[in-house]
DNA sequence: AAAGATAATTAGTGCGCTCTAATCCCTGGT
DNA sequence: ACCAGGGATTAGAGCGCACTAATTATCTTT
């Protein structure tokens, strides 16, 4: 189990461990002959550089934490994705961390990452309290997905809420829909904003009257309990904007259960265009998130600070677009009319 | 940017660098006055303990690498739920990686991994080689999940996909169903030994005659092809047994476009027991792995090998278990003889 | 109260590497 | 043939910590 070190390279190839360094990290002014004596050396021993090592003499480690709220959301996967890509274009590594969904998991993930002694860190939709975070800014770069920062240190990315309900709202308005009720997502990430999206937009259209909320927690039973609500209503709405797109599939699982039609009685749209909206039994109308393009920027970021100096915080908002599948359809007049078992 | 180090702890308490260092570690012998005096000097200059120089020096990590296969499966949250808890419990910290769904990109990870010297390597659902694996024995300790491995230096947990395959079938036979088909997962993990249980139980109940399967891919288009297939069959299947839930859903699709009535007119079961399996939209019959339990093992197996000095191999297999929902139930005589249109 | 035993503390070395400064060697101009 | 200039190479000093062996403080025992 013990590895061969520089020395042993050295000494294989008759040079010194400064010249063994100088060809590891790949520098200019190296002769070809030696280099490839060298390369050869370490080859035939397996050598392997040790990060540790190297770290501690250079105090840099070119590896960049992600610290991932919760690892069975595949909204992160892709986020991660995006980092991933372009940290290894940057000749950056990426580890990975997770909370197990607490807040004192978090802040022993971060914590983790700090005594490994990353330059960068990302929290995507990291629920630590922001005192920690300015402590974290303190030791490595910090960047937040999902979420906002006052401190001057710690750049954000996030999706426009607003403009993501305002998508939504504007396109059931323009199939003719008037009475759009909204499941919203209680404490989570985003619904209060995705919420009071919903509530600017139906105002912007002159629908104030018919804004109506139903209380949901981004869950397909709480989707499916705000969608029992929402059907007890006279008239009843012709249209619902769930916050997330596992509560509109349970809301769907109810309108079904009444035995009305989808779209032709009961239009319905998601959030987030999760794999679950895209399937072809589902098929849902969903408001997508670059989220690819989240971690992309997102590292893009954090490298500015790191080897271009920024010191200054960014905070960098994407814009969502709308994804029409079959759950959303015209407004029929006759929609609303016909009594159903509930 | 700069962190204190223990130097500087150690002035500040007005002890020696080695007793913060005792301190650090919780060894036994220092008196409650100057640890408290150390820990005191540590908590005022915000020292965090320098992992890199640490494990330098003593050549341990106490860390674990997992290298997953795939990030957007939400199997494998699971697995590193189960080994997080566990790795925490015994006071080791994990980071994890993936390889961008390639070989090569797997190889990396592994590769950085080895780099910072953790002590142990869990793969999960790796698909790289054999001698790469191999290769990294000689640096850490390595077990695998979901594969296997013929070398004495890497431990393997896997489930037992014939049993689980016994489970659907005999399962459906309870039911009383005979023409049982297949939808299998071409090359994925796992998918041949799916196939080859779904023969062997086939034969077992002595009907071989009916053995038939389409080919699939593990998608929920793959799923919805096969499905196509064979409901061109005369006389068609009462039940199929798909090699994963996401094509399960994609077949279902498929039934239900025919018209056909799940479960009394086509029973249909998935495997893998995914959050998908478990919606209330879908309510799928599956297999389930104890997937948390997978992490669980295969961490208590690799900290034998790190803290008991365990040499040799060991092979890890557990048993699935089948849960019943509604896309399963008995054989109705008439099930197969309604002409639908396809 | 002295001596022996035990507990607590520390000096000092080395882990494997990077980096600065110094040295070496080769080239070309005169 | 000589020296300047520049590219290639190396010696050597840390980076922050753990660990062994040695030292000092504290406690027993008689």
């Amino acid at each position: 189990m013990t590895q061969p070190t520089m020395q042993q390279v050295a000494e294989s190839a008759g040079v010194s461990t400064a010249l063994v360094s100088l060809v590891m990290r790949g520098a200019p002014n190296v002769s070809d002959k030696r280099r490839a004596l060298v390369l050869k050396a370490a080859d035939e021993l397996g050598y392997r550089p040790n990060v540790l090592a190297r770290n501690l003499a250079s105090r840099r480690t070119r590896t960049l934490g992600i610290v991932v709220n919760d690892l069975h959301n595949p909204f992160f996967a892709e986020i991660v994705d995006g980092i991933q890509t372009t940290a290894a274009a940057n000749d950056y590594r990426i580890l990975i961390g997770t909370g197990l969904h607490s807040r004192r998991g978090e802040a022993d993930a971060i914590e983790t990452f700090l005594q490994f002694r990353v330059d960068g860190l990302i929290l995507a939709g990291a629920v630590v309290t922001e005192g920690e975070m300015e402590r974290a800014a303190k030791s490595a770069a910090v960047l937040a997905i999902g979420r906002t920062a006052s401190s001057l240190e710690i750049d954000t990315v996030n999706c426009d809420e607003f403009v993501g309900a305002h998508l939504v709202i504007e396109h059931l308005v323009g199939l003719g829909h008037r009475r759009i009720s909204h499941i919203d997502g209680g404490s989570g990430a985003g619904a209060a904003k995705r919420r009071q999206g919903y509530e600017d937009s139906m105002r912007e259209f002159g629908l104030e009257d018919h804004i109506n909320t139903a209380s949901g927690d981004f869950s397909e039973a709480g989707g499916y309990n705000a969608a029992d609500e929402l059907l007890t209503m006279h008239p009843r709405p012709t249209a619902i904007f769930a916050a997330n797109d596992l509560s509109a599939a349970g809301a769907l699982d109810r309108v079904e259960d009444a035995g009305l039609e989808v779209p032709s009685e009961m239009a319905l749209v998601g959030y987030d265009n999760t794999g679950l909206a895209a399937m072809h039994h589902l098929s849902l109308t969903t408001i997508n998130q670059p989220r690819g393009e989240f971690g992309r920027i997102a590292t893009e970021l954090i490298l500015e600070r790191l080897d271009d100096g920024r010191t200054t915080a960014v905070h960098h908002v994407v814009a969502p677009t709308l994804v029409v599948r079959r759950t959303s359809g015209p407004y029929s007049e006759t929609s609303s009319e016909r009594e159903v078992a509930l």
